[in-house]
DNA sequence: ACGTTAGCCGAACAATTGTTCAAACTAATC
DNA sequence: GATTAGTTTGAACAATTGTTCGGCTAACGT
């Protein structure tokens, strides 16, 4: 060992053991204070100090990477689980990151216009989220309502949204899925659905659920789809949805009229927009994948063990 | 675990294992650049981060060179003084040392059953061992506990070392020093004890701390021996003690009660084991010395100061 | 010998990190 | 329902750390 890494060593030892300053430790090994620093980098520089970080999260940044990375996201939070194995309510980690990004982003006075798409998820988000006291904020509806009344309906969760942070809302007036494509197109000409689509065009960001399309998916559930359009969607190739766009795995808008019934915006819309997908459970990772491989969403916060199946089987079905 | 701390953990791995920028890291947690820097250090504060500085300087090594020769050591790690002059807490040097010791150790698979002692230094040791998942490991304790509660009890030690690493461990749950001679062979006899008596006998590792028995010695201070049994061990010639057993300058077991009515394992038994001391700290060199010269320690961790002590008087009294 | 070049050094500067302080906010008490 | 003690917050400031740059030295080739 030559002298150079003995005294890089100390130096090493005195910074992290010792939690010197680079001052001290130049003084101590009677050396310049730069000298001293040069020391200290060039252990760490040559791996002579090695960090443990305690704790699961660690293990979510991992993962926060490897999704960034992987869908070329600009931004992703991996929420770790909390529940216990089998259960399946990351609803509420989800909805508490979520609320947190949005909260910050609407403090920062960054973004003012937020276009807002449907589902369980955006519902618990807002619960989630503080009130906050933001007069020129505006919340657009990027898709129909749903028929039946819930707490996840997109009325309700834009409402609530701009009470919150008492910023003004802007609802899309009609169903959801339309009962025919004609029909879609009708509710679509409508001047007060135009002008919303207009403005949700605008939107600097837009907040959208993933929903899947298994067997158990709450697209059934709230009623949104029948079993039967559901069944139809599913052998079309869909796999996820989002925003009213059905997508197959390979992250292509499947060929169906479910897509032209939906009234909402489209893809095209949203892609080079900034888009924040919310999205966890067990069952949802195929969904996720999917919607992901649009190559539509910007930023994506996800639970833990939904992430870990996201990226699993990303290689099979690319 | 609360949110604060996931935040904090998060905070402290993109810090020191991204290495962020702490304006980075409260950008992407969301938090002012205030809170980031808060964040990180709770989580060194609380002790989530831990690291390890590989190697020693050159002069370490000379004197690791000098003592495995010396006391015919397989192993033995000479840390670099991390102390301010006149102070003298070497503790945590040594523990940082030991645990990357131990680590690597435990890594490595080659070892799964480990006796421990007492003391500040393995408390010390544990704390700076991060967290690891070894299913098939067995910590067992080599001696009773203290009677008064501390965070140097040896339950303490081993329960969070169990914890840390996801091992089992084996308690001693009987007093470290019997108020007779007759009860420490009652206390020896009970089953439970026994039991523990024979796993530790079969430890492939056993891991001890070294006592002093100078005035001020930490057995006085956490009360594992009144003032008038350490006047009395010191004047029957006792130097040092090792897994309570209290040894003279010559190596040799002291002629006194207090050996038979310390309750744990006996020199006899660790002879031949792989036996890991860990001590230093100014006035500990002579009951180092002392213990080294039993001859059943194989490897030792010490600091650069206590090391030159221990060789420099090393001429004089052998 | 002389120029050339690579590498090290430290001063000055830039960036980052840590600390202090006062304001805002909470929660509990009277 | 006011009050107050205890937190939490961020801005400003102070300390520390990291980087750049020009100068210096020493080794090397001509």
């Amino acid at each position: 060992m030559d002298a150079e890494t003995s005294l890089a060593i100390r130096a090493a030892w005195l910074a992290y053991v010792g939690n010197f300053t680079q001052e001290a430790i130049a003084d101590r090994l009677g050396v310049s204070r730069i000298k001293a620093q040069r020391l200290v980098a060039s252990a760490m520089q040559n791996g002579l100090v090695k960090f443990f970080v305690e704790g699961v999260p660690a293990e979510c940044l991992l993962l926060e990477d490897s999704l960034t990375a992987t869908f070329n996201l600009r931004r992703c939070i991996v929420v770790p689980d909390t529940e216990t194995p089998g259960q399946d309510n990351a609803l509420y980690g989800l909805a508490v990151a979520a609320a947190g990004y949005l909260h910050r982003l609407l403090m920062a006075g960054s973004v003012n216009t937020i276009g807002i798409g449907h589902g369980r998820t955006l519902a618990a988000m807002v619960n989630a989220l503080p009130r906050m006291n933001l007069a020129d904020s505006r919340f657009v509806s990027l898709l129909g309502s749903l028929t039946r009344r819930s707490a996840a309906n997109p009325f309700d969760v834009i409402a609530r949204l701009a009470e919150r942070t008492g910023g003004e809302c802007y609802f899309m007036p009609v169903p959801f899925i339309a009962d025919s494509v004609g029909d879609a197109e009708v509710l679509r000409a409508q001047r007060g659905v135009q002008d919303v689509f207009r403005l949700a065009r605008e939107c600097q960001l837009c907040i959208v659920g993933i929903a899947d399309l298994t067997p158990d998916t709450h697209l059934l559930r709230s009623h949104t789809l029948t079993a039967a359009e559901l069944e139809s969607a599913r052998s079309a190739g869909a796999v996820g949805e989002l925003a009213g766009c059905f997508v197959a795995a390979d992250g292509k808008q499947i060929e169906h009229e479910i897509n032209e019934r939906a009234v909402g915006v489209t893809l095209e819309d949203l892609r080079g927009r900034d888009v924040l997908a919310v999205a966890g459970g067990r069952n949802k990772a195929d969904a996720i994948r999917a919607v992901l491989r649009t190559g539509v969403v910007t930023a994506l916060i996800v639970d833990e063990a939904t992430a870990k199946a996201v990226l699993l089987t990303n290689g099979e079905t690319a």
